[in-house]
RNA sequence: GGAGGCGUGGCAGAGCGGUCGAAUGCACCGGUCUUGAAAACCGGCGUGGGUCCUGCCCACCGUGGGUUCGAAUCCCACCGCCUCCGCCA
């Protein structure tokens, strides 16, 4: 959510940085409630004003018997009663409108954030690694021979419907070992704490880091009223909802191991072949709760901490920053980090890594006291995959794959596949 | 699922119809003392909003209604949390 006084301050300002990201402009209309609103909340106050002073002069006059003087303040007190409740309702249902309005608002690009309409704009930062030259045709991750024993969409459509996939044997490990691998290097080697949270959670949360109330289609709920978060981002970032926070407990790193929930609304008919997109997937999120001077600088350090998951698995990458038009709501500037698929012959969205000011901390109401006293403040959130785990799966067999359809695992996960780094093409791990 | 209890400032915790924006303690910020620190003592210290802004005003004791001249205090509803019993991984 947007601050009103910056809206106040500079609303040409505030229309042309939404315009950036293709939203029509606002500010007019939002300084007019914000006008009206203002209007009503002083005439209300002016009259709790006299009111009270009404309210004190009865006493005096109860006391001294003045029973005609008691009578007429009644009437006086009774009277801005009515009037207060009258301009009350009124400022209420201004202010309720503005809400309304903001919440539905996404958040400003950065002034270094690309302009551009989609994800063809989105300008490449660095690339890391080359892709491998293949002597055969590289397949796809759910034809290759070695895979196949263990990736099973059949059973999983019998039990589940499409966007579903069963994992066995082999595979299920390696998908295993993936998540562990990512959360273990998070915490030994970056610093994060390693966290595990609800995947169902009030609306509360998910209006906190803005997936409702304009994105409800995208997610599940129960009939309890729950929602089933679509990335660990909502609980982790939410963990500071409506707290006070103390400046030293600044910087928050949160790191968790996820099971996502996403509806996929929108998305029919894309990416239907194989685990690419799926309706429940595992994902390694990492969260950052900072100090506004430190959240670009935590940017940069998340996305590094995202890469250094793919380098360690020998995977080549290109990391971009989203232009205006492909970033998310409540985004100030994204890095999406996209590993490379033989299987597709292309770059494929593997980490998106966000930086979101103070406008989810506006949101959940999560402040912090800065050191040394002084008023309370807005701490600023980054949400970051690190990685999201299915991908990842694709990602290692794709470009471990071998004539003969084995495939040659990365020597980093040896750890967590009791020693071993190949799949033969029978689907067996040696 | 059944029964009961509780929701007050950053935290803990009084208050139970007017003198309460709210005692007290802790934390925090000054200051005195000290070589320095601690302790002790003195002072300060809630949040949000409006405004004709070195000030003044308004609101806020889970949320929303109600009773009353007057509500943190009484009544109702809702939300949340806790405890016990049942069930259960």
């Amino acid at each position: 959510m947007h601050d009103i006084r910056a809206i106040r301050d500079d609303p040409a300002g505030f229309d042309a940085a939404l315009a950036r990201r293709g939203a029509a402009p606002v500010a007019t209309e939002i300084l007019a409630l914000d006008a009206a609103r203002r209007d009503k909340v002083t005439a209300a106050e002016a009259a709790q004003a006299a009111r009270n002073a009404a309210s004190k002069e009865i006493g005096a006059a109860k006391a001294a018997g003045d029973a005609a003087g008691f009578e007429r303040l009644r009437a006086l007190v009774a009277e801005k009663k009515a009037e207060i409740a009258a301009l009350e309702a009124e400022a209420k249902a201004a202010d309720a409108r503005l809400t309304d309005l903001l919440m539905g608002l996404p958040n400003l690009p950065l002034a270094d954030v690309p302009d551009g309409a989609d994800e063809d704009d989105n300008v490449e930062l660095r690339r890391w690694g080359r892709p491998r030259a293949f002597d055969f045709p590289p397949r796809e991750h759910f034809e290759i021979a070695g895979v196949r024993p263990g990736m099973d969409f059949e059973t999983a459509a019998r039990l589940s419907g499409a966007r579903f996939v069963v994992l066995s044997g082999a595979i299920a490990r390696l998908h295993r070992a993936l998540g562990q691998f990512m959360l273990d290097t998070h915490v030994a080697e970056n610093g994060l704490t390693e966290t595990w949270t609800p995947v169902l959670v009030r609306e509360d949360a998910m209006l906190g880091t803005g997936q409702l109330p304009k994105f409800g289609e995208d997610s599940y709920q129960t009939r309890e009223g729950w929602w089933l978060i679509p990335t660990a981002e909502v609980t982790l970032t939410n963990i500071v909802a409506g707290q006070m926070i103390d400046g030293g407990y600044l910087p928050r790193r949160y790191v968790a191991h996820s099971q996502c929930f996403r509806s996929e609304a929108g998305s029919a008919g894309k990416d239907t072949a194989g685990m690419l997109r799926q309706h429940q997937f595992e994902k390694v999120e990492m969260v950052s709760i900072v100090h506004p001077d430190d959240g670009r600088a935590e940017l940069d350090r998340m996305t590094r901490c995202a890469e250094d998951i793919l380098e360690r698995l020998g995977l080549p990458y290109r990391t971009v920053v989203l232009c205006t038009g492909d970033m998310g709501f409540g985004a100030r500037r994204t890095h999406d980090i996209e590993v490379w698929l033989p299987g597709q012959d292309r770059y494929r969205e593997i980490s998106s890594v966000s930086l979101c000011g103070d406008f989810q901390a506006r949101r959940m109401n999560a402040r912090f006291r800065p050191e040394g006293g002084g008023k309370p403040a807005f701490p600023h959130t980054l949400n970051g995959s690190g990685l999201a785990v299915g991908r990842c799966l694709i990602a290692v067999l794709e470009n471990g794959q071998q004539a003969d359809g084995s495939v040659s695992l990365p020597p980093v996960l040896a750890p967590w596949l009791g020693g071993r780094t190949r799949l033969t093409r029978d689907g067996a791990l040696v």
